[in-house]
Order: structure tokens, then sequence, then C-alpha cells
DNA sequence: GGCATAAGCGGATTGCGTTCCGCTTAGCCG
DNA sequence: CGGCTAAGCGGAACGCAATCCGCTTATGCC
């Protein structure tokens, strides 16, 4: 069990094998960072302070995570490999056999769900190199919605689509709109507001 | 003219007054900044570098613009305050006059046009204080929006549904749709698929 | 005009993300 | 098993945003 769970999204099919030593780091530097975070909140996840309670260099960080927002990433990565399994191949709604209609509220919910359940690793993540190294997750969700959209709107511009249902999910966003008062029941509820635009055709 | 022009939104009826050196400092640092970007890009634009250039300290910069990202914004402002004219009392279908889907649309295609024209440095605006001290203009924005998605949709849940408006249209998304091959005009045209969402009832 | 005072100033300092580069060592090969 | 080599390592150094605090000065009041 070498190389598993812990790379970026799931484009690697054979990347070029780790050596022992990195892989250890790898979980050492992980380990270390959900312990900061789970005791000192996100806030406390400076580069410095991981690679000294994981007994390594800043360098390895580097190596390993890119810079601070993929080491956020890397710390999500479980729960989005669950998710991704979700959808891909899990029960209906999310997973296959329902409309495509419910199939996208469904995703878009657990998004959703999913901002809410780690706003502030998530908005680490989106930063900097967001569309970049977190641009992993996002192609992969911006993939199956668009495949989603394209289904239940042929002839629409789905990659738009996507891009457009996607954004007001950003965890900055979210963020914000909690900061302003507005709960999570009624973000989701607005959610499905935005779908009932799409269930009556153009 | 004391206090004109660069302060942050429209929302200083009667400031407590900027002193004269305060505002001879803010027109330096504002030219200072410009004149940084226009020769060197928004990558170039350092606080250090900045004042500097304006021949104040740093400290300066912090007092008037708070941060990096309220600098950006400043320099954003004429452009900004010429947009909410617009649209608060300029001529149809941007201004009043227009119904109320046709004024979203005018609305939400010249927040893009102006992306288009300033990605970097509205950019740099979005970042940090974002929802904060450039939360100013987007406030301006959700306000104005919200009220006319209440009017398109009494009913509705327009708060919520002027972020989501909103949402894509941010320089960041933008930006990296145009990295991926999307063109102005294909966004444009998305946005009013986005919006044929809304003229069809629920 | 002179003075009191608070607004303003500036640059040294701090903190942190990121880069760089010379050293170490795991993994392979003869 | 010993040596080769490139992957990996670590931490010093750098750049830059942001803060802090003692000094300066514009402004209002007598």
């Amino acid at each position: 069990m070498a190389n598993e769970s812990t790379d970026l999204p799931m484009l690697h099919p054979t990347e070029p094998i780790e050596r022992a030593d990195a892989a250890r780091n790898r979980r050492k530097i992980l380990d270390a960072a959900s312990h900061i975070v789970a005791t000192k909140g996100v806030e406390a996840l400076s580069m410095e302070e991981v690679a000294q309670s994981a007994g390594v260099g800043v360098g390895t960080l580097y190596r390993r995570f890119g810079d601070r927002a993929g080491l956020a990433y890397a710390l999500l990565d479980e729960k989005e490999r669950e998710l991704q399994a979700a959808f891909m191949s899990g029960p209906p709604p999310l997973g296959p056999g329902a409309p495509p209609l419910e199939r996208i509220r469904a995703f878009l919910h657990a998004l959703h769900d999913r901002v809410e359940a780690q706003p502030t690793l998530l908005m680490v993540a989106e930063m900097n190199s967001a569309h970049a190294r977190y641009g992993g997750a996002y192609g992969v969700h911006h993939a199956h919605l668009a495949a989603l959209v394209a289904e239940a709107r042929p002839g629409s511009d789905a990659s738009y689509l996507a891009d457009a249902l996607l954004a007001p999910l950003s965890a900055s966003m979210i963020t914000y709109q909690r900061q302003r008062g507005m709960s999570p029941e009624r973000i989701g509820a607005g959610l499905d507001e935005v779908l009932d635009g799409f269930t009556s055709d153009a």
C-alpha cells in the first residue's frame, strides 16, 4: 500500500512510484496537519508549524503538496473521494439511475453539505492555486455536472451552466452568506429555486 | 474639493473630514499605484513599491486603504461610480424604465464587461478583505439585483438568487473560464441562458 | 498668533508563505 | 555487496503583506 488515498484527484493511473521515505513523510505531515487543524483550527495551519510538528523540513511540505492550499486540499481528499464515489457509482439520486435533474439537485446539495461541514479548510483550499491544484477536484465536479446538464437541457451550453451552478457553492460565497445571517436551510432552498429555472424548458 | 471620488463606496454622507495632507497623500498614492499598474502590471503592485514611488511610508498606505485589496479597489473606484450611476439613474435598460428582467440582463452584462476590462485588478480586489472592504461594492450590486429579482419573480428568495447570479461573474471565475478557452461572447451567451430560466415562471 | 491635541506619518519589525541549493539516501545494477 | 544516481530532504534566505509605535504637524480654539 504505497501510494493510495492521498494524492490529488484520481487522474494518476500509474505515477512514477513513490519512494518509501517519501510515503512515510507524507503520512507524518498529514497526521500532524490534521492534528493541528483539530486542536488549534485552520488558521493555525502554518507551513512552518506543520513541518516542525511532523519533524520534516518545510521544503518537504512544498515538494509534496505544492503550497498551503494544496496541503489543505490533501486533508480534504478522503471526503472528496467518498463524494466522487457516491456520485459516480453510488445509489441514486446522487449516483446513476435517477433522472438527470434529480441527480443535479442531489449533487449540488451534497456539495453544499460539504461546505457546511468544512468551510474553513475548503476556503484555504480554494485560495491561490485555486483553479490549478484544487482544479483537479473542480474539474471532476464540473465534468460530472456538465454531463448531467447536457442530458437535462440538450442544446444548452452545459459547460458554462455547470460553472454557473458551481459558483454559488464556493466556500467563500457560502461563508459570506452565513456571516450575513443566511441559514443553511435557506441556502438549500435557494439552490432548489435556482434549479426550478431548469425544470421549465426555455 | 477635499473628499470626493476616491473613498470606498457611497456610504459616507459626511465623514469626519479629511486633513489636507492626507488628501494630498491619497492622490499621490493613487497616482503612483495606477502608474505602476499601467507600466508594470498588477503583479508589480506591491505595497512597498507603491509607498516608495509615492514618497510616503507604507503605514500611510495601510491607514488609507486597509490592505492591498483595498488599494486595488480604490483604483477601480471611478469606474465603479460610473457603473453605479448608470444602473441607478442612467438610461434604460441598465437604468430605471425597462422591465426588470431586461434590467437584470443589462446589469449582468455590464458586470461581465467590467471583468473583461479589468480582470487582474478585480482579482486582487476580490482577495482577502473580499467580502468586507470590497463588500461595499458587492453590497450595492447585491441590493440592486435583489430588488430587480424581487420584481421579476415575486415570492422568490431574491437575496439568495442575487448571490447566485453574481457568483459566476467573479473575476476569478471568469479568468478561469477564459484560461480554459471560453470566449467572452460565449460567457455572455451563457449568462443569457441562465436568465432564460428566469423568464419562465416556476 | 500661539497652543493643545488628535490625526497623520513613516519605516523598522514581525510573521509567514515560498524558493533555493547543497547534502543525504533509497533503490537499482553490475 | 558496493557504488551510482536521481529522488528526496531540510532549513537558511527571500519577498512581501501587515502591524506597531514614537515622532510630526495640521487644525480648531482661545
